[in-house]
RNA sequence: GGAGAGGUGGCUGAGAGGCCGAAAGCGGCGGUUUGCUAAACCGUUAUACGGGUCACACCGUAUCGAGGGUUCGAAUCCCUCCCUCUCCGCCA
């Protein structure tokens, strides 16, 4: 969420920004303007008739104190009367209040002034090309699905029979394999500092609105049948950002790392025909998360260091990947600055997403008043950076492809063995 | 699922219709004393929004789990919901 205050100091700034993103969104800065001048001006009427009727009902105590219960009675009649003017502004006031909001909650973030301007993933410069040798094969590669299938270790028929289309059973090596990718990932990021995390998957609604998936983009998300209302997870990036969100921290315990594994639960609507074969877009997903709290000053450094990171288990798992900056036109609703990991799927003969690290600067901790106390004592935001670290299913579909042999075999990287036991699938 | 007890500031915890944005203690901050540290003593210490100011000051409004209600007036009374704890049942 932007500042409102900002928006009113100065709202020609922020509309470029934002129509760095979409022109349109210019309109909704002006529309938000126009109903918050509208409400100040209510509330002032509303306040101004509570400081009446609170100094009225303090004197009718003092009266009945002095004067016995009788000599009240007049005032009593007053203050009957400011209370119709009242409650006819205050019902004025409610609607009015959360229009604005849902307004600002609409609104995605600033972008930074220096990420590259365009339109499409296909305007994203690369920002660290990539070093790992690209796989040679001399016979024409299949693609990960193909390669889990002739192995016994993927059944997309099964899953298709239990839960429908869009999802994935691992089975044998396959499960062995794809829990040994998430205590990989994990390890190595422990090591780096950050605090594992095993979150709950089902939030609550007010959560969502924190990391920003609600109110926009709620046709994306499972939601549970029943009162109070809750929902599945897309990322552990929401229960992680927001686990803090109960307290005030204080300026020392920053920078928090964390990290977490979790499924993920996506409806993945409005991607028909897109990526419909394999574990590339499924509605149920393993990703290792890593989510960052970070002083303001420092949260674009946090950014750096989080890419390398996350580059650091495709490194170990000589995975060949690349680097590309989001432009302006391709960065997510609440990030301001984004790096997204590609790692190469000789399938398709291209990179391909597998992490996506963002600062969401204030944004998403103003949304949860997430704040710490300064040395000076003061409240600030903190600034929440969220990234893949990495995506599990993808990597298993990526370590299929780029490992696969001649003879159908797979070949386990080797930071991986440990993990798995043995040193490739065997073909059948 | 059933019965009961609770949810108050950064923390502990009092308050039971007006004198309450809220006692006291702890913690934090500033100061005095002190060779340093500690201790002691004095002072100070919620947040958001609106107005105001160059900026402070200051003024107003709201906030005692959330939302409704009663009342001239609600932390306090009533209703609904959420959460925590204890006991019982069920269960991995």
């Amino acid at each position: 969420m932007l500042d409102i205050k900002q928006i009113v100091a100065n709202p020609e700034e922020i509309k470029k920004r934002l129509s760095l993103r979409k022109p349109a969104l210019a309109g909704q800065i002006d529309e938000v303007l126009t109903k918050y001048e509208a409400y100040k001006k209510i509330l002032a009427r509303v306040e101004e008739l509570r400081a009446k009727r609170n100094e009225m009902s303090k004197s009718i105590g003092k009266i009945k104190k002095e004067q016995g219960d009788d000599a009240a009675q007049e005032v009593m009649k007053e203050v009957g009367q400011l209370k119709e003017e009242m409650a006819l502004r205050e019902a004025e006031l409610e609607p009015q209040k959360a229009e604005i909001d849902n307004l600002l909650l609409s609104i995605p973030n600033l972008p930074n002034e220096k990420i590259p301007v365009g339109l499409s993933d296909a305007d994203n410069p690369e920002v660290v090309p990539c070093t790992i040798p690209l796989p040679q094969f001399d016979f024409t590669p299949l693609d990960h699905q193909a390669i889990g299938e002739k192995l016994g270790i993927l059944d997309f028929e099964a899953a298709a029979a239990l839960s429908g289309s869009r999802f994935a059973l691992f089975k044998g090596d396959g499960a062995r394999l794809e829990r040994a990718i998430i205590s990989f990932m994990l390890d190595l990021h422990v090591k780096k500092g950050y605090q594992e995390i095993m979150p709950p998957v089902i939030v609550n609604e007010n959560i969502l609105l924190g990391t920003g998936q609600l109110p926009k983009f709620r046709e994306d998300m499972y939601e549970l049948v029943g009162e109070p209302k809750q929902f599945l997870v897309s990322t552990a990036e929401i229960p992680l950002t927001n686990l803090n969100r109960v307290r005030t921290l204080s300026e020392a315990e920053l920078p928090i790392k964390l990290t977490a594994y979790t499924p993920c639960f996506r409806k993945e609507s409005g991607t028909y025909g897109k990526d419909t074969r394999g574990l590339i877009r499924n509605h149920q997903f393993d990703k290792v998360e890593l989510v960052m709290l970070s002083k303001p000053e420092h949260s674009y450094e946090m950014l750096e260091q989080m890419v390398l990171d996350a580059q650091e288990v495709l490194k170990q798992l000589e995975i060949p990947y690349h680097v590309v900056e989001l432009c302006s036109g391709d960065i997510g609703f609440s990030s301001a600055k984004t790096y997204d990991i590609e790692v190469w799927m000789p399938s398709e003969n291209k990179f391909r997403e597998i992490s996506s690290c963002s600062n969401c600067l204030d944004f998403q901790a103003r949304r949860m008043g997430l704040r710490f106390k300064n040395t000076q004592g003061k409240l600030e935001y903190v600034h929440t950076l969220n990234g893949s670290g990495l995506a599990v299913g993808r990597t298993f579909a990526a370590i299929l492809e780029n490992f696969q042999q001649k003879d159908g075999s797979v070949i386990i990287p080797k930071a991986l063995r440990p993990y798995f036991g043995k040193d490739k699938i065997e073909a059948k």
